[in-house]
DNA sequence: CGCCTATTTGAAAACCGTCAAAGTATGTGG
DNA sequence: CCACATACTTTGACGGTTTTCAAATAGGCG
């Protein structure tokens, strides 16, 4: 299936820009490697030797805090890449990574690509993009987790994330707790409300944003 | 004062591979500025012109809550780089810069740091480090906010500032707040407690760390 | 000395987490 | 195809942590 991973390269932004046979290299130094559902990739403070590429499946991020709630920084799917931190700064893996679904991933040692890059500064200043980008997002849950109520995260919650995949959100009501650092109770009972409003309609394992307006009424602090 | 700049330069991380050419090329992008105490340098929304550089003084980046409660990410002092996610990655600044103290800085424009790195790929990566290295703490933040309780969150920033500037932490009690995302009231009456445990001491606008393995405890969420 | 800012203390209330229990989909094995 | 196990969702009651509001004290600077 090696044909099938140099089309997925192309597709993803940081790559987007490169050669044939750069892209031919990359694939030269890419591992398939392949998870089952709820498979353990790799654990917070592990040594990061690779860094990762999604083909299929879905990959939690997460990290647990000292009383073994587990916060979830992200999820990732097909085409985007996680592990970067670790192989980029030189220490351990800052958070742990788990298979949701089972999942097909690239995984590319730690020392093939710091010499790629070197090799290759535009792809370095795609990767200075990339890291902005999780920066910025990051400081923006640092800010709604600091300073607003339940309410406004969880809302703000389902915003983000159906600007990344739509309307739909294939996540349980724990899984969206983890995200927004509340509990599945908590959350239950905001949704339910939200439901009654007609602002959601959900199903097991899934939420549909209906009232986006009032949703992002909500998500400022006003009031529906 | 333009030998000044060179020789703060070349202390800087990502610029101390460079070579004497390439820190004049650095410095004749340079733009000196000087801001007052409370000065404010960029709001969060403004368009990006610029990346600073801190000479001298205290730097405060910070973000407002839907009710006006500010949120502080970081502070920064001599020779620490600001202002880089926008710069890096195309779009408003995502929060605020205030001087602290009155402070020197040095600006570059946008264009001419991204043409930069654009021919220097060391300095591209080492920019990446620096990236990976924020948004790693900004991860380990995100976890205590989301999972902490404001005791653990109190001990765990007091360590991490110190771990930065030594055991002398020159804060208020309003900053250290606006900081861990908690109120002045709630930080007074933390660190009234650990006062009398003789694990810090204070004084107006500064805070002392006089028992760090007490303190380290806490942060661990077991009790002293 | 007087003003402004930082620190302190108290009391009440809100928000949200915790605990407990039950209902409802989904899939698996018999 | 049914029964059962499992995971997800739901609801209620209670209590603790933290915010909020209010007011007083103390330090530093012109």
């Amino acid at each position: 299936m090696k044909t099938d991973i140099a089309e997925l390269l192309i597709k993803i932004p940081i790559f987007a820009s490169l050669e044939e046979a750069e892209i031919k290299e990359i694939e030269s130094l890419s591992h398939e490697k392949v998870f089952a559902a709820n498979a353990n990739i790799f654990w917070e403070g592990d040594a990061a030797d690779w860094f990762y590429i999604v083909i299929d499946g879905k990959v939690k991020i997460s990290k647990l805090t000292s009383n073994a709630r587990e916060i979830v920084l992200s999820f990732f799917s097909r085409g985007e890449i996680f592990g970067e931190v670790a192989v980029l700064e030189n220490g351990p893996y800052p958070a742990s990574a788990q298979a949701v679904d089972a999942s097909r991933l690239i995984g590319i040692r730690k020392a093939d690509f710091w010499s790629f890059l070197l090799k290759h500064p535009a792809v370095a200043l795609k990767i200075i993009s990339l890291l902005s980008g999780r920066l910025r997002e990051a400081q923006n849950r640092l800010r709604d987790l600091a300073g607003e109520r339940v309410e406004q995260r969880l809302a703000r919650l389902l915003l983000r994330l159906s600007d990344k995949l739509g309307a739909i959100l294939p996540f349980t009501r724990q899984e969206l707790s983890d995200m927004s650092g509340t509990t599945t109770e908590t959350t239950i009972r905001t949704l339910s409300q939200w439901k009654d409003q007609g602002i959601i309609s959900s199903v097991r394992g899934k939420t549909t944003i209906t009232d986006e307006k009032k949703l992002r009424k909500l998500a400022e602090g006003r009031d529906s």
